[in-house]
DNA sequence: CCACACATGTAAATTGTTACATGATTGA
DNA sequence: TCAATCATGTAACAATTTACATGTGTGG
């Protein structure tokens, strides 16, 4: 699935410009999906091209003309057809995990850096992104919830609580363990300090 | 961080092929990376230009010579200066989630049918994938576990496990609340058989 | 007899991000 | 005054997947 489906599924919550597109995707997709610009605006040209949009220009002063995307039956149609010949992948590409798989290679200072970085941003998107989301009953465009939005996001709130639980449970004894055992990453920083201090 | 990287992680590990790079990364890595035949043969290609890694070549009968890759001073020198300074990103692309978050546009029985399949797909990487990998400590060219290898696997199970709970308690709700609510996804698929058996 | 494991590699196509280009208004 | 919000779009760049190209041995 591209950005292309997600646009005419945003659409088909309510008419939206391009710039409103991110804002909501980044209120409600945010976990678990992620668009740029760069990827919206010629997505949303296609979408055009091929019919499953209409736009309405609306002429503002001192910014670029508003062009406001509503999808139109042949849209919805092609929504539903693309969302039920899509197979549900579900990818997770996480430096975060190689940097623990490899967390004897890391200096410890960096390992703790890296945990607490982590630990922070789950901490952000969990309490803020999602509670907002919630409130706002799906932000700019969305109305009330469906039973699948409902859905997606509590999957969010539960995998990111057990993710975070599970870090901050992890956390002293790593740190512990890897102190315990210098496997070479001081000395190699350090160029070669043979038996400085020692 | 990109292939390049990983496959020089791997090879910290013990010396390796390209087709057992892969093989090791599909055991232990699945479930937060992946990369194909495509992006790691140019990787390792790129690691020799740089003297990162060595290349021993084994002539075979009846396939392409075996080229067995080992990780050079620098090329760990250089795995490590990667590591500390790569910024920890997890990023999630569930098309999956999508689907969920569109459900009422979804027929019914292919909504029973995703969530299946997704269920299906956790519990195989759970059961099989991560079982096998901490029996055979790391598969091949991987010894004893280090404790950052315990914690990227523990993570995978928990967080795995949290997922799957979450999604097995939360089917039923979600199937008869979205078959309580037809959307129109059902007249769309049949064209305007209007009235039928009404 | 077919599919899978072994084994390496290239090229095209896809897909997406980042940076650039432009610029007024508003609030801290 | 500085940063953020509003607003659209393009182009260069990056990274990866998929398909292609080639071929043998083994087990069901």
């Amino acid at each position: 699935m591209d950005t292309r489906t997600l646009c005419l599924g945003v659409l088909s919550l309510g008419e939206m410009s391009g710039y409103d597109i991110k804002k909501c995707l980044e209120a409600s997709f945010r976990h678990f999906f992620q668009a740029s610009y760069g990827s919206i605006y010629p997505a949303l040209a296609e979408l055009a091209r091929k019919g499953y949009v209409r736009v309405r220009t609306i002429v503002q002063e001192g910014r670029p003309d508003k062009k406001v995307y509503s999808i139109t039956p042949a849209g919805l149609e092609a929504l539903r057809a693309e969302l039920a010949a899509a197979e549900p992948r579900h990818r997770v590409r996480s430096e975060f995990l190689v940097l623990m798989f490899f967390a004897h290679h890391l200096p410890p200072e960096r390992l703790a850096e890296v945990i607490d970085e982590m630990i922070a941003r789950w901490e952000r998107i969990l309490f803020e992104d999602l509670a907002a989301f919630e409130k706002a009953e799906g932000g700019p465009g969305v109305g009330e919830l469906e039973p699948g939005m409902r859905f997606a996001l509590g999957f969010g709130r539960t995998v990111l609580s057990a993710a975070l639980a599970y870090v901050r449970r992890q956390r002293p004894g790593l740190l512990r363990e890897i102190a315990e055992r210098p496997s070479g990453e001081d000395a190699a920083a350090d160029g070669a300090i043979a038996g400085a201090g020692d």
